[in-house]
DNA sequence: CCTATGCACGCCCTTACCTCA
DNA sequence: CGTGAGGTAAGGGCGTGCATA
């Protein structure tokens, strides 16, 4: 269906547990095992992950950027990274080469403190390349040794609290965040810690990114989710107004005198339940009758071709409209494959 | 064992800033 | 150049889950 689309998040492909409309509906699910299986071998962080965190979605590991992503697990490359900081001057790949060219004269200034076109080395005074200096890195040595919890909020509120200045990520930032938030929607405190290293981020923005993305992805999907519910509201309408159309013909008909009033004697003869021409002679042809009882059968095609719903196989003939007005058509409207619609009066 | 408290975190709403037509 | 719309980073409130006393 056209409407499954997937927005490049990793709400796609999961269940749909709360429209049950079977698309990928819903709130954030947790994708379990299979994510943490997938996870498992593509980690970009290099910390092993407790088991108690969120579940990993499934890893959506895309080459599009050319970046080593993730990063090769166990390769030095990535506690290389980590410490040495995202430099955009290195991006791997051409794609990411020419992005980062774009940024290259402010990159070039800022230096490897900052990959950031817009924002100043006085964004950042601590230098997050170099290990243990910054709050947020205290409150990751703290989770570290403790628990998952750690104070990212609050050790990021105090530095750099100045004006409310609007920075924005540069294309390699946003794109590698970009990359992360495929693989895992949500970041537990050692990874923020890691990225936000690794970007030449605080902590706090990692967070923020990572919150409003999920906010972008929540409304995408309730647009997605609006536009499906629309169209089924539309097929709906249609079924019921179809419906309403039917009963109408419907109890026309039941008006009506019953189609074998009009019809001749012979076509009596015929067993209306196995459509077969009577053989007893109890119930033979009324007399003047001079039709053969196959003719006569045919005659009742003929004659009721108007009215009469023909034969299905094994299908018992209602005895009457009423009848065939108190089976109940037990088909819900949109699960099942409509029945072709009433070209004549056959039901 | 139950309860109160503090903390961390995610979600939501909103604001402020930036970019672009 | 001024302006409005749209995008997005960030602030703040609130609810929730967990750890601890």
């Amino acid at each position: 269906m056209e409407l499954g689309l997937s927005l490049g998040e990793p709400d796609a492909g999961r269940a749909a547990p709360e429209l049950g409309l079977g698309l990928g509906v819903g709130a954030a699910g947790r994708g379990v095992e299979a994510g943490r299986a997938a996870g498992a071998a593509a980690r970009w962080w290099a910390e092993p992950v407790s088991e108690t965190e969120p579940a990993v979605r499934l890893s959506l590991v895309s080459g599009g950027l050319g970046l080593q992503w993730p990063p090769a697990s166990g390769s030095g490359r990535s506690t290389e990274a980590l410490a040495r900081g995202f430099d955009v001057n290195r991006a791997p790949s051409t794609a990411a080469s020419a992005l980062a060219a774009e940024d290259d004269e402010e990159d070039q200034a800022a230096g490897a403190l900052s990959s950031s076109p817009n924002d100043s080395a006085g964004s950042f005074p601590l230098d997050l390349g170099r290990g243990g200096g910054a709050h947020g890195e205290g409150a990751t040595a703290r989770a570290g040794g403790g628990g998952e919890r750690s104070s990212s909020r609050a050790s990021d509120e105090d530095e750099g609290a100045s004006a409310r200045k609007k920075l924005r990520l540069s294309k390699e930032q946003s794109a590698f965040l970009e990359e992360s938030f495929k693989e895992q929607s949500t970041l537990n405190p050692k990874q923020k810690a890691a990225l936000a290293k690794q970007l030449n981020l605080r902590p706090r923005q990692v967070e923020v990114w990572f919150q409003n993305r999920r906010a972008r992805t929540k409304l995408k999907q309730t647009e997605v989710d609006c536009e499906y519910l629309k169209r089924c509201c539309e097929a709906l309408t249609e079924e019921n107004r179809r419906l309403h159309k039917e009963i109408a013909e419907l109890r026309a008909l039941k008006t009506a005198p019953p189609f074998y009033m009009h019809l001749p004697a012979t076509t009596l003869s015929m067993c209306p339940s196995c459509e077969r021409v009577a053989s007893n002679p109890t119930s033979a042809p009324a007399p003047g009758s001079s039709a053969p009882p196959a003719k006569a059968a045919a005659a009742v095609s003929n004659n009721s071709s108007a009215a009469v719903a023909p034969a299905r196989g094994g299908e018992p003939r209602p005895s009457s409209f009423a009848a065939l007005f108190a089976a109940t058509r037990s088909f819900p409207l949109a699960s099942q494959p409509r029945p072709p619609a009433p070209a004549s009066n056959c039901l």
